[in-house]
DNA sequence: ACGAAAAGTCAACGCATGTTCACATAAACT
DNA sequence: AGTTTATGTGAACATGCGTTGACTTTTCGT
């Protein structure tokens, strides 16, 4: 038996008031915290293979189950969502010059205490990592200069927290840049070796927090015997 | 005297044939070497603040001057094309190998051999050493992939070469790979802060240059005292 | 309780993209 | 000369995109 339900002619303009498109709860939820669910979906997504310029708003909202044109509710385009997954990026960092300053034991201690961190945090904020690492040379020339510009920033902190050490006490402010920069650049490839792996290969990961160590203390080795002036 | 001119009908199918549209000498001009042409603007479009995955097929061809369908007469797809760019770029980072082969006075010579050459070769083949420092960390797994899996040659090179030095000649093959990643990083690094620089920003080369090798030489001063088992 | 502000919705636009197909032309081979 | 092969063309399609504008619903401060 068919009924041949001919679409019902409604006299409305554009949208139908009797059918409330998103139950309620939703919303409820997610009360003000939508740019914060915009910023996570997009961490996700880029995560899945992804650059960020290749990444479109509808595509993001459509993760997030609301409608295109309310991105612009939260952001006034892309790129201000770029800065800000920048902002949270770093942040991330940071507690790895926090776990740092809790350690004035040795540089032997130092350089373990640096390195499980730094471990540890990839682990916990992947997404985070990986989103630093791809979009330092990414397209999006605004979110690459932001990047580096906090990479500087932490290589410098870096350098005054060296400065206080006894070890290095009688270093230039050039050669402690000059270490820091070595260092933070062993730590960046470490960190771009752990994101190649599986998310879940431990094995790799010990490995590879070994070589870190490794080379770091390779690096201080030769800390006594330097000049500056060559 | 107006005449109606009145679009002449003619039999003509679809396309016209009293109008050839392609000046014959530009077809003879690239004879077989479209595919050639066609990797060479990528690198120009890419250099130009892109990602490859933001790199339409249709905007390379339009650089190109051809038609967006001919494209597939070159290459199955963007990801081919991709793959070509990186063999490509590869072929510049050897001669870097290449040079240093031909110096084996000393570690510190050497050093500066391996500098200089790498300078000079990111100056020359600016385009695909961006191009690598960008892609990989990008959004195309296959060319992601391809990239690091050459990076890994090129470190494995290295170390064997290293493995050749008087120096080192008691160093186990673990310890001379990872000596080996250490240097390959610093001077990755190095290549990535000259590509940040302006194209023709002398000065800032020089002064990266000399902080790469003072790196590599801290680097090589905790040589001597390093005992494999810590 | 009410009015303003914040958050979400829908429809529609113009435009760029990837891919297909049938066709055209130049070059190379025999 | 005649055929084959490599290369390029043009029309057409379905799809996804960013952005606009006008509208509705929920939340919040007072």
């Amino acid at each position: 038996m068919w009924s041949f339900s001919p679409a019902p002619i409604t006299l409305v303009h554009m949208t139908d008031p009797a059918v409330p498109e998103l139950p309620p709860s939703r919303r409820l939820l997610r009360r003000g915290n939508t740019a914060r669910t915009l910023i996570e979906a997009a961490f996700k997504l880029l995560d899945r293979n992804k650059s960020f310029d290749a990444l479109s708003q509808r595509e993001l909202t459509r993760e997030v189950g609301i409608v295109p044109t309310a991105f612009y509710r939260h952001f006034p385009g892309m790129e201000a969502l770029g800065l800000a997954l920048v902002e949270d990026s770093f942040r991330a960092l940071r507690e790895i010059l926090d776990d740092m300053r809790k350690d004035v034991r040795s540089t032997d201690s130092l350089i373990s205490t640096m390195v499980k961190s730094l471990v540890r945090n990839v682990r916990e904020h992947r997404q985070r990592f990986r989103f630093i690492a791809a979009e330092r040379h990414g397209g999006n020339a605004g979110v690459r200069e932001a990047i580096r510009r906090e990479l500087r920033l932490f290589q410098s902190e870096l350098a005054t927290d060296l400065a206080r050490l006894p070890y290095l006490k009688d270093w230039s402010t050039p050669d402690l840049h000059m270490l820091a920069s070595l260092m933070v650049n062993a730590m960046v490839a470490i960190v771009e070796e752990i994101l190649d792996r599986g998310r879940s290969d431990k094995n790799a990961e010990r490995e590879l927090t070994e070589l870190a160590e490794k080379q770091l203390r390779l690096i201080v080795l030769g800390v006594p015997h330097w000049r500056s002036g060559r």
